[in-house]
DNA sequence: CGGCGTCTTGTAAGTTTGCTACAGAATCAC
DNA sequence: GTGATTCTGTAGCAAACTTACAAGACGCCG
């Protein structure tokens, strides 16, 4: 019962929750962020209940008493409101719907934190540490991911590749070997040319590093299995919310695989990023370069 | 004086508050966690002080007394700690390095949601729902915005196009015109391709949307600039962010273009997320077909 | 349908907590 | 070195939160 954002756990508790109670509930559900400032004695008129009331309904959501509450509920209005509570609707104005779709990225993110196998990081991070070069793949939005890291990862020094397609993707699986660290990427985990390519790059002997959002086959077929459980609900309006999660766990690891690094490859990054800053207002003139590379303009 | 998450308003007071009240400065910026649960007398205990200079060190901060300080405080700490204060070292351990990156992408997000011009954005959403065809372009990190839009905004039967290097781009702008939407993407709003790309767009008709950090060269060229003020600090180690952000102003952009449309492009779009979650699992067969369309696996 | 037991809710008192007025101490200016 | 000003702590007060208890509501069984 205690665990977990206070709205969401409210929302769970609702049924257990005695008639009174459940008033407060309600009024603290329809509007959280008025409910902050609030004084118990406040809360209390606005429910139409008394005042031990609302600290019996602070212990029975797992709070202890009215104080703790309070800040619980604070902490949660920061996070925005839970995605429950947000259903993006075709009336909201322009404010609200940025509001929604920001809180919604925000809470989710809090919660693959909250939910992420350090272990498993750890794991990871000295998989690609060691590897002499690392490949990316995804489809769809996975792929973008997939291409998002391999800007990042070379700044090490190891040659990174993110093919494409399947049949590219696959091609790189049966050149893979020992020393290759394969990350694979899909929020579902299912994608069947995915998984075909990771058992391919396994039988190689490459180790396989597979982010996705639950316990899927991919899961189960990678040496490391990084869950990276989202938020994703099923609402059509929802705007998929997997990619930015896999993103920001890809600067993790890239960058505790820097920090695994010494100082000089350090000063290789400053060095090239001054270099990147002076050749980007030039970068007309010698456009026909691989796009990939010129960093992040 | 009362603008912004506390702790920042504490750092930017620090000079002008007297000799006790620092000291409970101190004690609140060296932990804020553990403060947040703190009773006055508890705080004022720990920092050595007496009572009233607790209330009086939350009047200068600018709260309202000392329960507004801490609800304020609780909120700050759960969006993470500021940039300022966590700057990732080569001695954290792998929870803390995962933290401060992802507090750090959870305040930035709630930064930008902060700082965001809605009048833009419900411009941008007017230009995009009234065009024919839709043009991203970015290089680099915002190079990968671009596709991930490319991949988004099909959805509403409007042609995208997300040319990937410079002459691709400038070619797509040459051949736009007035129904073009041009989204140009570019975090330091000074890369040079892009900024002549703009131009041309421009000399075309097109309505040029131009998403940047912050009031560049590229929001001056743009008919519609779309400032995403995020806090890319200078730290080598710290990832970079501004392509978080886009992305989620991406979404919403999306999400809201969406909602102009009518009931049936809803439809259309649950039919073809059914479709995509059966043809994922025989992807495998057909995986020549352009990679960037089957969706998100 | 009515009485009894349990669960629920409000009243009232008690305790803690946060705030304010005031006075002493320190600091700075002259 | 003295005076004025600013800062800091002591003490008392008001408000908020908590607990104990009793009245009321509800359900169950006779």
């Amino acid at each position: 019962m205690s665990d977990g954002p206070v709205l969401e756990r409210i929302n769970r508790g609702l049924p257990t929750l005695r008639r009174s109670e459940r008033k407060v509930a309600d009024v603290v559900l329809a509007d959280p962020h008025k409910v902050v400032p609030m004084t118990l004695a406040e809360l209390a008129e606005a429910a139409g209940v008394s005042q031990p009331t609302i600290v019996r309904f602070a212990n029975a959501i797992g709070c202890d008493g009215f104080h703790d509450f309070r800040i619980q509920l604070a902490q949660s209005v920061a996070l925005g409101i839970p995605a429950t509570q947000s259903v993006i609707q075709a009336q909201d104005d322009t404010g609200t719907t940025v509001s929604k779709i920001f809180d919604f990225s925000i809470t989710s993110l809090d919660h693959v934190r909250r939910h992420l196998d350090l272990a498993a990081i750890d794991a990871a991070v000295a998989a690609l540490a060691a590897s002499t070069h690392i490949v990316f793949v995804g489809l769809g939005a996975s792929g973008i991911v997939a291409m998002d890291a391999e800007q990042k990862f070379p700044l090490f020094g190891v040659p990174c590749s993110a093919p494409v397609d399947a049949h590219q993707q696959f091609l790189a699986a049966s050149t893979s070997g020992p020393s290759t660290a394969f990350v694979a990427i899909s929020n579902t985990g299912r994608t069947v040319s995915i998984l075909d390519t990771v058992r391919v790059a396994r039988e190689r002997g490459a180790v396989v590093i597979g982010i996705t959002g639950d316990r899927s086959p991919l899961a189960e077929l990678s040496t490391i299995p990084l869950v990276v459980e989202s938020l994703d609900n099923t609402d059509v309006y929802t705007p998929t919310i997997s990619r930015l999660a896999q993103l920001v766990v890809i600067d993790v690891l890239a960058t505790m695989v820097l920090l695994r690094r010494d100082a000089s490859a350090l000063e290789d990054i400053r060095t090239m990023k001054t270099r990147l800053a002076t050749m980007r207002s030039g970068l007309h003139h010698e456009a026909v370069r691989d796009p990939n590379r010129p960093g992040r303009p």
